[in-house]
DNA sequence: GTCTATACCGCGATAGAC
DNA sequence: GTCTATCGCGGTATAGAC
């Protein structure tokens, strides 16, 4: 079907490929989706799809750059921020909620490639995110240092919140089922990011 | 390769395909296995696995049905114990923690499922599990009703809590790139319980 | 840039010999 | 219970017309 009276003359071809193709590797995964799924989904052909990208290898890493790109812009803007102690880490916690709430079928696939090890990208994605991991290892081992957090063990601290933050996103037709609700409304995502800062600043703040 | 000088005459072909799928599924997913992939490791040919189980969707259903038997039975152990207030939610994160750390392949699979809203299951993972969650839920109400736990919203805690401790074990490999570091040790995963479990006790105890 | 047509491969599944 | 052989389908990718 088209999904719009006129044939899309704003966005490029491209660009509608690479939105489709988001959609269906957060929803499906990798392995999980055809080629035929997202040319149908923009309405044109498989090979005229191909004409665009050489491979659907090389659609996937294109669609995973973008990602990573958005996000470490909009994270980067947050930890630049002039903040201390425990307001900084609420500032950078709720960038994190916005952005996953903002993206989540960015946070899909980056979940999937966490469970995957990394093998459909060329990159390494540890390595990318890495200075930022230690940057806030840092931060947070700072803060402890100085009597303002509680003392935890700031890396394992950092992966419990990763996990606590993303999975809510990603496994939000799961959560439906526990909830008996729309996890993605915006009352529940807002209630959700509120409960985890209170949370976190429960456990951190002295 | 043989990984045993013998046949195997201990288990049967049936449980050593189970065992291999098992391995299979939670390393690729369900679309990333194929049914050659499984009769390999097991030494067989496909149609040889095909006369155990009548499908692909067969066996990856036999499959998960051992790994939700296997943990319902042993958190069902720990809920019923007779603890009450922190040293019950203890005992209670330490079986999950022990749990998922004996059975990582286990929590990948679970995973997987709720990412993709558990559409290669017949069974509706979500009411499975829903009793489990409610229960928990009103317990921790009634706790913070007696003052013993800090206010929260215990569904989103819950929510949190789960995200937090299962994303160590299925993200694994991507925290070893962080960690530089295999985060699957003995002595890493002894680490993560113990900081997980102190971390909710400074959120959660008044 | 998009199309039709096609090559080629690996998949799940079945039939039938041993 | 395991095998070889084969089927039909859908996958990625390519060639060439328009």
């Amino acid at each position: 079907m088209a999904d719009n009276e006129f044939p899309d003359l704003a966005r490029s071809t491209r660009d509608q490929i690479l939105d489709e193709a988001l959609r269906c590797f957060a929803e499906r995964g990798y392995e999980g989706t055809s080629l035929n799924d997202i040319a149908a989904g923009v309405g044109i052909r498989r090979p005229s799809l191909l004409h665009h990208f050489p491979s659907k290898e090389a659609l996937y890493g294109d669609v995973f750059e973008r990602l990573l790109s958005e996000w470490l812009e909009r994270l980067e803007l947050a930890i630049a921020s002039p903040a201390y102690g425990w307001d900084k880490a609420e500032l950078v916690l709720r960038a994190g909620l916005d952005l996953f709430a903002d993206t989540p079928d960015y946070v899909r696939i980056m979940r999937r490639e966490a469970l995957d090890g990394g093998v459909h990208l060329g990159i390494d994605l540890s390595g990318v995110l890495r200075p930022l991991f230690d940057g806030a290892a840092s931060y947070l081992d700072a803060q402890m240092d100085a009597g303002v957090f509680h003392r935890h063990d700031s890396r394992h601290l950092l992966i419990t919140g990763y996990g606590a933050i993303l999975s809510y996103f990603s496994d939000a037709p799961f959560i439906d089922g526990l909830f008996d609700d729309n996890a993605m409304t915006r009352t529940n995502v807002e209630r959700h990011r509120e409960h985890v800062i209170s949370f976190f600043k429960a456990a951190l703040l002295k």
